[in-house]
DNA sequence: TTGATACATCAAAATATTTTGATGTATAAT
DNA sequence: ATTATACATCAAAATATTTTGATGTATCAA
């Protein structure tokens, strides 16, 4: 018992699927799916305020999920293949160790 | 835009990621990685006391992650592949997706 | 250099989550 | 029947997150 299978680290992962927990964050991150963002594209395709918009962005990127990239007084957001490879794994060797285990009702 | 690539629902997803994105949380299913727990054995293997673990197992019980069987004074819980699947092919269509895309900085 | 745009940051308020300690319920052992 | 154990649930308090509106900074265009 007790036992950490993944190399990951439990803050790093905690952080990323605090990433994942909030439905307006799910959505911003629906829309840099299909590239990059900025913040006032999302404004656009969403309903929220700028400043709800760059809260939380901070947090996806406070968490290593996004990344930015300044062109003239744009920023354009987009996610971090890293990051998302990251909680791949993760989940990948939760689902591979679990699958191993014997339990008495299946 | 605004294209939902999984069929996983975004509530659902959602409501599974809150499961992991609190780190006593994500305690209680490392050690159940290692099959069946019971509360008891929880509030051994942590020092989170009985009400405390008993709200975050009702919190990955009502997100759909953790089944429970009763056996005597004893529940003992665990987790449902299912759900793990579920997580795992929503990250793998958002990597999938995602690296498909062509971004100006790569 | 003035004004507009794009975004960040801040403090306060609103809201949600988590923790605590107490109490309740079911099972089982004496 | 009484008592102990295993766990759920509850209300209140503690804490954390989110939202809002205001203000700040950098870039650019006129």
């Amino acid at each position: 018992m007790l036992k950490n299978i993944s190399k990951v680290k439990k803050e790093d992962i905690s952080k990323l699927m605090v990433s994942f927990s909030d439905p307006f964050r799910l959505e911003i991150i629906d829309l840099m799916m299909e590239g990059e963002v900025c913040v006032c594209d999302i404004m656009k395709l969403t309903k929220l305020s700028q400043s709800r918009i760059s809260y939380h962005i901070k947090i996806l990127k406070e968490a290593g999920l996004i990344s930015d990239r300044q062109e003239g007084r744009w920023v354009y957001y987009s996610l971090k293949k890293e990051a998302l490879f990251l909680i791949k794994e993760w989940i990948t060797s939760l689902t591979d160790y679990s699958s191993n285990k014997k339990r008495c009702c299946e």
